[in-house]
DNA sequence: CATGATACGTGGATTTACGCACAGATAATT
DNA sequence: AATTATCTGTGCGTAAATCCACGTATCATG
């Protein structure tokens, strides 16, 4: 039962009784409803409709064609006002993926995400591989670092995440802070583990230290702050979340170099509902907060 | 939510996830598939499909659209199903009409179709009216006297109803048996109240007795049969039913001028369906023994 | 790293399907 | 009884949908 539309004509003769009637419903000329009765008939090998001057009459395998069609037609009407709604009101389920070390900031947002917009289900997944947009697996995704450039995915630059030389409480009192650049020899450092690491600090960090400064790496961003409220040496860490620490120590304020930028992304399909809308617009106001804190 | 074709190729991109893939299986060039998506999202105002180099997934509403299209194709090929082996077997109902006064002829031989074809429900309309094929009030029509000739009906001769001349048992006794023409003029006659009838027995009577004899006149065959039986007069009653009854004498001999034709009237549209060859088949068995009866 | 396979996307050629007009027929109306 | 209105059915020309071919991008594989 290919070609759905000729069942809809037949349908539409049935509800009216006549062809020209049913065309004018269709909005097409009647030879075509004709035409679309005779193709159905014949790839059914059944007769639909009993001919007369005066118009069509079904047959019983009509009638049966007619309550299915029926349905079909309620629910592609129902089908029709959920989806064309659905686009313009916030609800459902909206989807978020970052990178885990993101999620202190995302968690309180999403949050109150939540609590603004009731109806909104959050699912925010969160993992070290990247979820991808492009497969539909969520709708927005926060990117930290260089620009993120896939095609089709349309990014807007949050907010510059600032950070700062931080050392453990402990560390300073051992070691003292570091005065300048010649100070650094006599430190030891928290780094990635990767030595090449996009990341603007760690590019720093490898012009202006020794290597073998260079103490501890880590692959994970939890574990580089774990070690240094372990004392394990100097690092670099996010200002906002540092700043609540009291066991760390700021020993250099945050360059501008040093600052990882912050991206939105959602894939170009999505990106102009409304629902992904009214969270972007949200999350750039929460945004504005986390600078402060 | 006009065109369900297009949503049909929305379903079958939903399944296979690549509009390649739903190309294949419908039959279709690629681009047809991309220009159907296309034309239902912009006519629905939401994406559907999620596009990327390696194929589509769907979005949410892409999802709910999958759903709805599902049923709507199981439906449709479970309603195939039906149809195309509803003309192969003979169930459901059948629909016969006839006047009332077949019903004698009729009553038994739809009892015994029905016997034979459990699946079969008879529906037997009679009425004075004609039941008219054209718009389905019925399936098959069982008609006398001439030739119908309708357009669009299929019609084929079942066999000729034997006509004789009968009067009542009383009335021979008191008025003696007719031994010819000449003795016509003595006797009553009962006939139809419409003098120019086209039944052929009525213009013999017409021609060969004289008016004023013609003493009992109705519209209904069944008066005129109780007139017959009442001593009203001489009438002309069809031989299979008026032999059976011992009250009534036959004075002359069944004339093949006399015979009323009966007809198997179809419509065309349903003339080539299994049930109603059946039943065609069924009555042209059943109507040899009718003149022997 | 290069290559083959797969899939999407788009402009131009082609076929299919549609609209149009007229004919045939019936039912209602005057 | 004649007429008008309505509906079906069909041949023909045109417009729209389709097919085709090419280009581009991505992923898998040796």
């Amino acid at each position: 039962m290919d070609n759905w539309d000729e069942v809809r004509t037949a349908f539409q003769v049935a509800k009216m009784g006549t062809v020209s009637g049913a065309a004018d419903v269709l909005g097409v000329h009647h030879a075509t409803v004709i035409r679309h009765i005779d193709a159905l008939e014949n790839r059914l090998g059944v007769k639909l409709f009993q001919r007369h001057p005066r118009g069509y009459t079904a047959t019983e395998a009509g009638e049966d064609l007619c309550r299915v069609a029926q349905a079909t037609d309620e629910q592609f009407s129902q089908l029709a006002g959920r989806v064309k709604g659905q686009g313009d009101k916030v609800s459902g389920e909206l989807v978020v993926t970052s990178l885990n070390s993101l999620a202190p900031l995302m968690s309180p947002t999403l949050a109150a995400f939540q609590e603004r917009y009731p109806d909104i289900t959050v699912r925010y997944l969160t993992g070290e591989r990247l979820f991808r947009l492009e497969y539909g697996e969520a709708h927005v995704a926060l990117r930290v670092g260089s620009a993120p450039e896939q095609p089709d995915n349309v990014v807007q630059e949050l907010t510059q995440q600032k950070v700062a030389m931080y050392a453990s409480r402990d560390y300073v009192d051992q070691h003292g802070k570091p005065q300048g650049p010649e100070d650094y020899p006599k430190h030891r450092f928290v780094a990635h583990d990767q030595e090449n690491s996009r990341a603007p600090f760690f590019k720093w960090l490898a012009a202006n230290v020794p290597r073998e400064k260079v103490t501890f790496r880590a692959t994970d961003n939890r574990a580089m702050e774990l070690a240094i409220l372990a004392d394990a040496g100097i690092g670099f860490l996010p200002q906002n979340s540092a700043s609540k620490n009291d066991a760390l120590v700021q020993l250099a304020p945050p360059l501008d170099d040093w600052s990882i930028p912050m991206w939105l992304v959602t894939h170009v399909d999505l990106h102009r509902t409304v629902k992904v809308q009214a969270f972007l617009k949200f999350v750039k106001e929460q945004a504005k907060g986390w600078a402060l804190a």
